[in-house]
DNA sequence: ACAACATATTGACAGATTTCAATATATCAA
DNA sequence: TTGATATATTGAAATCTGTCAATATGTTGT
């Protein structure tokens, strides 16, 4: 197992910011101008926060001339689920 | 949402060490002596990681003379789980 | 009570993270 | 091309986190 590539998957889930941001996109692709509105943050940080969740892959980013729509994106979520699903509780002694 | 919550819930999560915690405790209970074995940090910092583990209801502890005894404990795990359930994708526009 | 041991707490420091202002880059419209 | 707009990058400051040495607390055996 890869601690660090877990490690970073779960700091970007570790931040009050990026996780209303996932819960935004939750309903669907939004553009930064939307998410930027919704939060009550700076340009520079929304656009700091957008690239540790799209390195994580737990969003993907599209370009449509000059917006940015972002998207929840399975990868991401997909490897959180895994790690979870693997801490099975054993009876060993 | 309880964003700072969640958030510190997977902020116990996002540290190579405390991962590796992890791993070792899904083989079962372990005494805090075993892990500092396994890990390459002094024990005050073990006992720091453990506070933050258990705090996040992700491990639970026993105390049994003068040894700690630590395992996985079900209600953080499931709570990331059911965290993570409900990032569903939706297609709405 | 005292010594030995396991774990927790405190205090300090280094490195990481969040944040914003300033600036750069890219796209569109006139 | 020029100006306006959307987003990204840079650099700096404040805060947070992980770490250890020193010390405190609690337990066991003598």
């Amino acid at each position: 197992m890869d601690y660090k590539k877990t490690a970073n998957l779960f700091k970007a889930l570790a931040d009050e910011n990026r996780l209303q941001i996932m819960e935004i996109l939750k309903d669907g692709e939004k553009c930064a101008c939307k998410l930027l509105e919704a939060l009550q943050i700076s340009q520079p940080t929304l656009s700091h926060h957008m690239k540790i969740l799209c390195d994580a892959e737990l969003v993907s980013g599209r370009k449509e001339g000059k917006w940015m729509y972002y998207s929840l994106s399975k990868a991401g979520i997909k490897n959180a689920k895994t790690y979870l699903k693997e801490l099975k509780i054993s009876e060993g002694k």
